[in-house]
DNA sequence: CTTAGCACTCTTGCCTTTCGAGTGCTAACC
DNA sequence: GGTTAGCACTCGAAAGGCAAGAGTGCTAAG
């Protein structure tokens, strides 16, 4: 896919979007020439970007400015220029260098990787929450607080803590609540959530004929403890990272991009077009159909534990972003903590 | 304390703050004199500016652009002149809407807490999540995740729960885990964190001597869970309400702002200088001694649970702050979880 | 002690000018 | 035919100048 374009207007698009990468500035037809890669005088170089602004692939702030990619440049340059680095042994050792040393539990392990992306890639880190509903059951405890509150705790097999507060109306006694909790962690080992929900169903209809009080009170309180109504909550971390950019000195846009931040609904929407993708998935400026966050790229990976894809990852920066450098940190992170994450739960 | 001002020296640079609170803009003699509440002419206010200044109350810009409040002038003001409003009906039922409806668990609750600071205050809201010490013991779950990893799972009187992982070099069966698990929970049964500690010191001295294994282990295990060395974490929310504020039109200082926002170190030092305090606490500008962010206020106050101090909370916003309608938000917040968490584990 | 008056200072906004970068077009070149 | 040198043109960025306005400090009179 992508528009065919001649060899030589594909070389030119190249460059202008490295060098606008590299100095962000949009850029004249002198400085294409001053390539070694094009032999080419710059009256030849303007004719040829005249038509790639015809055809949409860049744009010029004003008359006398050079040029820019727009999305639709940036979009081709990935899909059909791009030559994707591989990460050098320094590269891998370095993000090795943030899980090493350490005993990290789930949440823990989630918000280093959020850290690691960000601070090798020099812009934000995010990082999705399982869901619970890809997760795998271990082990669930019931706590009561006080005569009508019950806490509700759950953990998955990768290791990950969920807990849920339960309002009971009726006073279970701790010794009924003990007995509970060895029930429900003997007939949900080893299920996944979605088995284990069906299994909750099917029983709660089941034990209405047979009329067993213990047992019907089980299932409801497993039944709200592994609702999955919180849906999803994603770790962003090296947000001060995008003040660095150029294109973020607008303070209006940065507003908008840190209340996106604080409202996460729209990032773990766009995360979540990344859970069935394999490999790496680049979501370029007006492609996140998210005003607020435009002139963004985001860069997911999914990542994944024995039970398979647990969440996706990424990295959020400018449009203008050295994708060729960042799309390999995120490819090798998340399969990174995939090989951590299988090798957890042996 | 404060140094004496007289009367009338009071009353100006009372006029001059609130001004400059409400404009945002250096304020000069002129604007002071169309106040009802001084009755001079603006050579007069001039001359007592022209003291308060040489005084270190207030400082000007440039010449001709009349002046603002130093720390030194809001720290007087704050401490002498203030009035402190008190909520009206509408604002307490503003601030109840946040709570109602919702069986929210502790951790849930304290963002939510930090969500209605930043709503009321148009601010940035902050929250300590309690350190463990300061809490009570409920009940305690060690769970195996794979031969050589166990997770602890760890809930306080509170509802708090916290979780941490543990290598350990030896396997132990689930039964194993079993048995320790209840030991603990009945042994260490509605103590404080600090007291199981000790006990839990003080037996394994015994336990060595009388050679009782699992015992051994219990009291290893349940050590390494209790450790508080992750000490302390903030929950902040409502950071995009700075940029609203003309004082942070700065991308720099803005970038500096965010970088200590996600180191939270700093933060939290500040916050754990009001754990002790009672009622509300107020540091200005370089008071924080942190120059990062510098020309910010922190408004804080402490929140307690049945035992005692649980943190502290409080709102982050420019040092030119409305403080007699940000103080009593802080100040009723606080005590509207105290109550919420001491009736909790009722 | 207070205040009117005034000279002085400095910022702000606005206008103009200049400069340079970059373009598009045309005509000459290979 | 494609390619390129040359050139007029456009437009923004930077610099300078000017007037307006706000605010001050000082002085002298009330």
């Amino acid at each position: 896919m992508g528009p065919l374009l001649s060899d030589r207007s594909r070389d030119i698009l190249e460059a202008i979007i490295e060098e606008h990468i590299a100095t962000a500035e949009p850029v004249g037809s002198k400085a294409i020439t001053q390539r070694p890669s094009i032999g080419l005088s710059s009256a030849s170089v303007r004719n040829v970007m005249s038509e790639l602004e015809d055809s949409g692939f860049l744009t010029s702030p004003h008359t006398s400015a050079g040029r820019i990619p727009t999305d639709k440049g940036y979009r081709y340059y990935v899909d059909s220029v791009l030559k994707v680095n591989r990460l050098n042994r320094q590269q891998k050792t370095q993000i090795e260098a943030h899980y090493r040393n350490r005993g990290l539990q789930m949440g823990d392990l989630l918000r280093e990787t959020s850290r690691t992306l960000s601070a090798m890639a020099h812009y934000t880190g995010l990082v999705m929450i399982p869901r619970i509903k890809s997760t795998v059951f271990r082990h669930i405890e019931f706590v009561k607080l006080s005569s009508r509150k019950i806490l509700a705790v759950f953990v998955t097999q990768s290791g990950l803590v969920q807990n849920r507060l339960i309002e009971h109306d009726e006073d279970l006694s701790h010794h009924d609540l003990e007995q509970i909790t060895n029930y429900l962690n003997q007939t949900m080992a080893g299920l996944s959530i979605r088995e284990a929900q069906a299994l909750i169903l099917s029983q709660m209809a089941k034990e209405k004929a047979l009329y067993d009080h213990l047992l019907q009170r089980a299932f409801r309180l497993s039944q709200v403890a592994l609702d999955d109504a919180t849906g999803g909550d994603v770790i962003i971390e090296g947000t001060s990272h995008l003040f660095e950019q150029p294109e973020f000195n607008d303070l209006e846009r940065m507003k908008r991009i840190f209340q996106t931040f604080e409202q996460k609904r729209a990032l773990i929407n766009l995360l979540d077009l990344g859970l069935q993708a394999k490999g790496v998935r680049v979501l370029i400026g007006s492609e996140t159909e998210h005003s607020e966050i435009s002139g963004c790229s985001l860069i997911t990976s999914a990542y994944y534990g024995k039970a398979g894809t647990l969440g996706t990852l990424g990295i959020l920066g400018p449009s203008r972003m050295p994708y060729s450098s960042i799309i390999p940190i995120v490819d090798y992170t998340a399969s990174l903590i995939s090989r951590m994450l299988e090798d957890d739960s042996e």
